[in-house]
DNA sequence: TATGAATGAGTGTTCATTCAT
DNA sequence: GATGAATGAACACTCATTCAT
């Protein structure tokens, strides 16, 4: 995957020839540009045609809507990275281990993906609508939720944490610092990000290990 | 403070002795229910005025636009419970009890008032343009870092931990909460308040206590 | 008639023993001064109950519609001084003289009652339907041409001069005058004025005289 | 120039193949004729539009708001006008020739563009504001202004004539003559133009000559 | 009389979407 | 494919007028 910023300067170069793949994606990198910049609601079809360096209309022969363009947004980008933490499950690490893993790949891709981290943060993490279409599988928290009820089942967790409910704090740490990344109200540089992980690995994880583990 | 809800059937009920006061009321608590109900793009002024069983346009008699009656929203709700949050740092209670003090003051917020929760969670979470308008002691966080940054300094916290990261990840768990009771993705009854709010002190407060404490 | 600027101030004072005449003169001076600056269109019946010191709602008592004060404007201002002009035509003057005292009438009226010239240069010159409203006599235009009429009858003026478009003409440089001063692109202070006068009779009237006379 | 008139018949019938520049002509013509019949103000956007057989919103596509339109209606009729009337000043004519050619063209483009001349005198002729962003040469008065003060310079006017003030009287009688066509309180037609020309340079411009010329 | 809260028709403008070329 | 002109539903906001007190 490269980085959004990058594609930009390549498709123009090679506007010409670009296949019709590539136009795609050049209006797919464009749209998470603007929509990082500027919020859903406020960007125009118009505004993203101007990014993609295409006409407008273009735009309606790849995507069918304002609405599923967003969505795509999501399905490819959000979700490769969803795959890459789903990997994580299958490992045989302790529960902890595998969550530690999964926080880091979560907060490590706001060096990689900005945009696409802030577009996901801002218009994914508050609209159910959005959720609804996406699919509930869509979020990490029901994966986090599966480690921590496995952590749970083997003795690794304190026995009386409801793994929903623990998920959903555990991912609301994630999801804030990634917010406050976003809104610029955390120093964001990578030395920032990964003094920010063993932060939240004190805070958040350590209380889920029993007593006696 | 009376649940949004419930003033509705009394105002109807008196509206001919409603005074001016209460008619601008009358139409910020109907917007705290659209708000809550559409999200603050989807609600068309017409909307809260027939919510509040007014004409449209003395919406304008009472608030100079949409936008200001949003935040009209938040200084005459919000802001009445973060004056309770901020009065808990007055205490000298230890800082681990100040956190759970006002972890509880905002979750149990859910079951009092949750439709400003719901409004509040959805826009002014994650809109910054909004967030600099309203200010920035307008958020726990900041108050939450002082706790933090007391227990850390009086040697109760772990001395690694940097309050700011910290009290974001802190905010984060306890605003993940609210997210899943208002898109109901978690039980949300009485019951299953208190029951998060155990798992919340378990998962996210313990890791701050120093070792040795 | 007074000056429409010094009716405020004796108003207000006098503002709780007021009678209803006062009332509805107060709230007429008020509208003059408010039309005159910013226009009928522009002028918001608040503008003009603010200015009179009184609520809006009142307005209504002493006047059907904003419309109607503005033709109440006209025929409680401007028609006392048609009146005026009209009594010219009853001396036995030659025309030339009658014009000239007409429009020195006219011209020096914006000394003594410039917001009043302000509202009728700028609303009932060019309006077609309000002058149709306050009826064809309200324009001294009619008059003049009565005058020009004359003149040439008697033969003070040339024979092949058209009265109607003379008129016209005549009237035309007077308005221009007026609306110079209005607009403040012309100088407009007493000495500016009666210079103005001398320069429209050499350049507007000598014209019509008869060579030979 | 067409006739504004005619070129809405053109327009319809050749739709298809219009060009759009074209278009914008249409909707600028449409403008013309709906704020000559009904005045700037009274004037709906969904009027003009209708008017042009297109879509309101097209309107919003050569034109930022109805304002701007308003002065592209000044800009793209009036302006080749004035560049007309400025030609005049570049002979070598006597001064009272060269006012007896502004006149006329000013006059007889009310035979030409009816109702660009209506919008332009009841529009343009009383407003400040909209004169101020047209600019101040935008009135033929002060062209008129430097051909009276060369006559004077020449000796061929009187000597003691303000031509700043003489210029207002000369354009007033011009700007009344259209204003009486437009309001229909004069003859309008070919013949009566003619005649109204001889009787305007014979009371209006006479008087202007020096007694010894 | 006097007030100003309440009404609601009216309007300019935006912008996602369509479609002829 | 690619363009951008064209469409029109939607919407916030204004303000003259009414009316309960």
């Amino acid at each position: 995957m490269t980085r959004s910023g990058e594609g930009r300067i390549l498709s123009r170069l090679a506007e010409s020839q670009a296949s019709a793949e590539d136009k795609r994606r050049q209006i797919l990198d464009a749209a998470v540009r603007v929509f990082a910049r500027k919020g859903f609601h406020a960007s125009r079809v118009g505004d993203i045609a101007e990014e993609a360096g295409v006409a407008h209309g273009l735009l309606y022969h790849y995507f069918e809507s304002k609405d599923q363009l967003l969505e795509a947004v999501f399905h490819e980008n959000w979700s490769v990275l969803l795959e890459r933490i789903g990997s994580v499950e299958e490992t045989d690490e302790p529960a902890a281990d595998q969550l530690r893993h999964i926080a880091a790949i979560l907060l490590r891709t706001w060096l990689h993906l900005p945009d696409v981290v802030r577009v996901v943060v801002r218009e994914f993490g508050r609209s159910p609508e959005l959720a609804e279409r996406i699919g509930e599988l869509a979020r990490p928290i029901e994966l986090i939720e599966r480690v921590i009820a496995r952590g749970v089942a083997r003795g690794e967790f304190e026995q009386d944490i409801d793994p929903r409910v623990a998920a959903t704090v555990v991912y609301g740490g994630i999801d804030e610092l990634l917010t406050g990344w976003v809104l610029d109200r955390l120093p964001a540089d990578e030395e920032a990000v990964v003094a920010a992980e063993r932060t939240f690995f004190a805070v958040s994880l350590r209380g889920l290990l029993a007593k006696s583990g």
